[in-house]
DNA sequence: AAGTTTTACAACCGCGGTCAT
DNA sequence: AATGACCGCGGTTGTAAAACT
């Protein structure tokens, strides 16, 4: 037999948070803590609130330092660069933006910075061969590439920490937005399945998985290699990009200019050119990112790779 | 000014992994 | 070992405010 029921459901409330029931959630805990469970917690602060949904509204509003607001540019940047290299790990993304919540960078990017970047997808013509023929013919559970080319862009640099928390995961991990123009070979240490971490400590412990049995990748973050302070970034977003009901995974890709946008010879997909755009399907992406990657004046020194473990085609490009 | 549509964001839901009983 | 709750995460929804017609 497992514990006793965490709380009545029937009898909790719902919906939006009152003022009071935020004095008393913060009270409660500047006092106590979480005690580590958060099931008992609305009982002895005298709420009448699921333990899940004090979590949630600690988390994403009482919290200190939280930062509400407009992002910066740096942190658009942030954003995007992760998002292309790891997908819609909200949780990875917000430890590497400080007082950011993943709930906050999930909205900011669904309703602003998926449509700032989608629109200017380039779409090139038709003429470039999937990339199937250059897929791995192993499975392999983990990938460890050696001197990978990175993107970069005019701000990001992917090396030193962003932020000084003593709580800071690997380097390795880690994003700066130092102004200094340099290449860095990088690689991402990212569990394909998340494991039970605290939120803080989210990317460190998701990138010391390696002992978890959870597969560990190491994800390649691609950059357009060229003259010094190319700016051009190449968007390829991991499986979890796409929404629960694309059951074969999302896979976005496109190439950003920070400095100019997307190029200006993008095409309409399927004629969806514009807001519906944002709807393209998994295979649109794909193909968007075939012919991208066949014929862009991208360098050929990519390394590039789909992650078949969740059953999405592996490529790898060099 | 009123009605309608769009946007922004807080909160909820459901899932997978973990853990207590 | 089995069962079922807990926890954290990502996706989705609800709704107030803003923008538009």
């Amino acid at each position: 037999m497992g514990r006793a029921p965490c709380c009545d459901k029937a009898n909790v409330k719902k919906g939006p948070w009152s003022p009071e029931e935020d004095e008393k959630l913060k009270d409660y805990i500047q006092i106590y803590g979480t005690g580590g469970n958060w099931i008992t917690l609305p009982q002895k602060a005298g709420l009448r609130r699921c333990g899940k949904s004090c979590r949630l509204r600690w988390l994403n509003y009482l919290r200190p330092n939280i930062k509400h607001g407009e992002f910066s540019d740096d942190e658009d940047k942030v954003i995007c660069t992760l998002f292309a290299s790891i997908g819609s790990r909200w949780s990875i993304m917000a430890a590497q933006l400080p007082g950011r919540t993943d709930n906050d960078i999930k909205n900011y990017w669904n309703t602003k910075l998926k449509k700032k970047m989608m629109p200017s997808l380039i779409s090139m013509p038709e003429t470039g061969k999937p990339l199937h023929h250059l897929q791995s013919p192993n499975s392999l559970t983990s990938y460890s590439y050696p001197s990978l080319p990175v993107f970069h862009n005019g701000n990001i640099n992917i090396s030193g920490p962003l932020s000084s928390s003593p709580a800071s995961p690997p380097s390795s991990y880690m994003y700066s937005t130092s102004n200094t123009s340099k290449y860095y070979d990088q690689t991402l240490s990212i569990p394909s399945s998340p494991t039970t971490t605290t939120t803080t400590a989210s990317a460190a412990a998701a990138a010391s998985d390696h002992h978890h049995h959870h597969h560990t990748h190491h994800y390649p973050v691609l950059q357009s290699q060229g003259e010094k302070d190319s700016s051009t970034l190449v968007i390829c977003g991991g499986d979890q990009a796409s929404s629960s009901t694309n059951s074969d995974g999302g896979f976005h890709v496109g190439v950003y200019d920070y400095n100019k946008g997307f190029g200006k010879n993008y095409e309409k997909i399927k004629g969806s050119y514009g807001d519906s755009s944002l709807d393209c399907s998994l295979e649109e992406f794909k193909q968007l990112i075939s012919t991208n990657l066949c014929s862009s004046n991208i360098d050929n020194n990519l390394n590039f790779f789909v992650d078949d473990i969740k059953e999405v085609e592996k490529v790898m490009y060099y």
